[in-house]
DNA sequence: TGACAAATGAGAATGAATATCATATAATAA
DNA sequence: TTATTATATGATATTCATTCTCATTTGTCA
């Protein structure tokens, strides 16, 4: 649970730590200057075997990572593609289900899909038609 | 909602329904004989888009897909790798968690990841030692 | 039967993630 | 400190799932 980390690996839990959002590994290359991408990868790789970070697949292309905090939610917009975390536990229940099979859970994720608050105002506003079809939400 | 389907969209189709797992692209390409990658791929999306199966990112490489009937959610044990349907439905607390924040979802998927019932005996019975590290559950 | 749209498949292209491997850096021992 | 060893790093090659291209075929309907 201690064990040590080296500073590349501290530079890129700490891109995650100080945003509350999601990231890609492209991203967090960006923003960890001067770090090459296998060790970005291998650092992205370590934090989430020790339990700091949590790799998780919305549904996009490419794998978004998230420093774990309080217990939420993802909603994914199936119009503009925007992620937002919702505040709510079901976990306790996911671990009850999972145990009446024999399992033990470990962690588990939430992603809900539909139309966001954003897209459904827009497509009020300019009657179904065209909008940009991204940009709400997410960060 | 009831658009017209393909001979081979069908059969795509049918190779998911007919079983009760899921499948990559890959294995539904095996099994849907004659059938050539990007034919498959094509139909997937439209079953996907036209809400008879669902694609699913289990943290796997690549994604599976699955013939949609009721509602269950996703058990991966994190040491075999298998991956177990739980019998259990909350969409309705998550698309009340989420209409709180003023979004409507469409569909909802929840992972759990942790140590499965058979990897637990044979971690009990070997000792925590090695043994065939996959094999149990899934399909 | 003609004409246009949709479907197909072989193969190229894309792109995220991983592997390789020589070098650099940290940790420990003597 | 100096030797010894293990680990970390990064440039690059590689893998592999998925998507794209495009010429050809098939289906639909007037």
């Amino acid at each position: 649970m201690s064990e040590r980390m080296s500073a590349h690996t501290r530079t890129v839990l700490n891109v995650l730590s100080e945003r509350r959002c999601h990231l890609t590994a492209e991203e967090i290359l960006a923003r960890a200057d001067g770090i090459g991408t296998a060790t970005v990868y291998r650092a992205l790789d370590h934090l989430t075997e020790s339990g700091r970070i949590r790799r998780l697949s919305l549904g996009k292309k490419s794998a978004v990572y998230e420093y774990i905090r309080d217990a939420h939610m993802h909603f994914v917009c199936s119009r503009c593609g925007a992620v937002y975390d919702i505040q709510a536990d079901l976990s306790g229940m996911i671990r009850e289900a999972a145990k009446c099979s024999g399992h033990q859970v470990d962690w588990s994720e939430i992603t809900a899909h539909g139309l966001c608050g954003a897209c459904m105002l827009s497509m009020e506003t300019e009657g179904t038609l065209c909008g940009n079809p991204a940009g709400h939400g997410d960060a």
